[in-house]
RNA sequence: GCGAGCGUAGCCAAGUGGUUAAGGCAGAGGAUUGUGAUUCCUCCAUUCGUGGGUUCGAUCCCCAUCGUUCGCCCCA
């Protein structure tokens, strides 16, 4: 018909499913300021350069996901597709490192992918993300893997799990490479199609295949576990004893890898089993070269992103409600009644109620109707009557009592009403 | 980028190559001109995502397109 709708990947978020977008990130602004993360915003678009060098070229978000468009003045600009690197560009540009110690930073925001949408899954996302940056120190990831677990359970989030892996530092990871082709090469043909594709360009890609003779020969492959170095090794371990010690279950996963070029030593995935395919609510892990790569001074550095809309759909499964809590629903029939009732609703309001007004002027019936739905615990009705005399009928829609009121009482004594408000709910 | 399914009102849906496209929820008005439940009555898709084709005739069959869902790839 004609009509323009939100474009492909895109949605919008109504006010029912607001509510949850906003308990996220009350929970979150509460977490993250209490660790002393501050948040940091960065540009949605940045130079196309910045992911090509910071994501990696090989990557499939940079080889054929990106936003990228040419604007008036020729320069080459893309929508970002995740916020490290903005953030990481946003740091050494403003030179943060001078600062001393350590940078703590959050971020919140939408993202962008040109990828099939699915469930879970769109070309328009949101992500909540935290970078530590210039700590190398074990206890640093320890922290970020808390405050993401301290996140997703006051969140009320259930059935997650923690999975953990280190992919070592680039030497380490190199011998391992070499040893992991060297296992699959024998087996060559046995492999699925895309997976014999990433035998040379990205063979640690093959280990998370989800085909099942690739699965099957993975099971005997060596693991990245065997080939960290002493200092790689004592990092991982280190990471392990702290999570232990904060309580905090997890499970080594040696076939988790990230997709992110920049990844160093720990990787890790908060996953659920309630999403179909996309398993990953929250993925990240330390990432020491970013930084110098992209002309920083070097600053190791580690950090996560939860996909936000993945997260709500977790939450809303879980059926909890959060509705916005009305005190009042005030009702009037009337032309003296109806200014009274819009002055009267202003009033509270400045009180610090929560008030809405009928706007109809339909019956009473159908107004009282309005008010029982709205979800407030009692209501105001003020018709020619109560008009006249000032007054106002205090409807409790509960219990149906019902008193009459001054309208001058009503704004004076405010406390009584809050008690009163408290003992009915 | 590849494969498969789906698209009938705000929501959930039945339906058939043949004049008027079930039903339910929600919504509006009324029975009740000043009080929430229940009940009852009335209204609520000139049209079946969009465009084209086949046909005497298409919501139904065919093609294209858009959107969506599931899987792959990949990721949050």
């Amino acid at each position: 018909m004609g009509l323009i709708q939100a474009s492909r990947g895109t949605r919008d978020i109504l006010p029912d499913e607001v509510v949850y977008w906003q308990q996220v990130e009350t929970a979150a602004r509460q977490i993250l300021g209490r660790a002393a993360y501050r948040e940091i915003r960065t540009p949605i678009f940045e130079q196309t350069s910045l992911f090509e060098r910071g994501i990696g070229e090989a990557t499939d978000i940079v080889g054929k996901e990106m936003y990228t468009f040419v604007d008036r003045g020729e320069r080459s600009l893309t929508l970002r597709p995740e916020g490290t690197a903005g953030a990481v560009r946003a740091f050494i540009e403003h030179k943060l490192h001078t600062q001393g110690g350590v940078q703590r930073l959050w971020y919140t925001g939408a993202m962008f992918r040109y990828e099939r949408p699915q469930a879970g899954r769109q070309r328009q996302f949101h992500q909540l993300g935290v970078e530590v940056l210039g700590s190398a120190d074990p206890r640093a990831d320890a922290e970020v893997i808390a405050i993401a677990t301290d996140l997703l359970q006051t969140l009320g989030l259930k059935d997650c799990t923690l999975s953990l892996n280190s992919v070592g530092n680039p030497s380490d990871r190199q011998h391992y490479r070499e040893a992991l082709v060297a296992y699959f090469q024998p087996y060559q043909t046995q492999l699925d199609s895309d997976s014999q594709e990433r035998l040379y360009r990205n063979p640690l890609r093959i280990l998370d295949s989800k085909d099942p003779r690739t699965q099957e020969i993975c099971q005997t492959a060596p693991s990245i576990l065997d080939y960290l170095g002493p200092e790689s090794q004592s990092h991982f371990q280190r990471v392990q004893q702290y999570l232990t010690d904060l309580g905090i279950a997890y499970q080594l996963n040696p076939c988790l890898v990230r997709g992110l070029d920049y990844y160093t030593h720990t990787a890790f995935e908060f996953q659920t089993e309630n999403l179909g395919a996309q398993a990953t609510v929250c993925g990240g892990g330390r990432y020491d070269g970013l930084v110098q790569e992209l002309g920083g001074p070097e600053t190791p550095a580690v950090g996560w992103a939860i996909g936000l809309e993945r997260l709500i759909l977790l939450l809303q499964q879980q059926a909890q409600v959060f509705s916005t809590q009305l005190d009042f629903y005030v009702v009037a029939r009337g032309e003296v009644a109806e200014a009274q009732a819009l002055c009267l609703a202003q009033k509270l309001r400045q009180q610090g109620f929560a008030i809405e007004l009928d706007l109809s002027g339909s019956a009473f019936g159908k107004q009282l109707k309005r008010a029982d739905r709205s979800g407030a615990p009692a209501c105001l009705i003020i018709g020619d009557a109560e008009a006249e005399a000032k007054t106002v009928q205090l409807k409790w829609l509960k219990s149906g009592q019902q008193q009459v009121i001054s309208q001058a009482d009503l704004l004076t004594q405010t406390e009584a009403l809050r008690q009163q408000l408290i003992t009915v709910s």
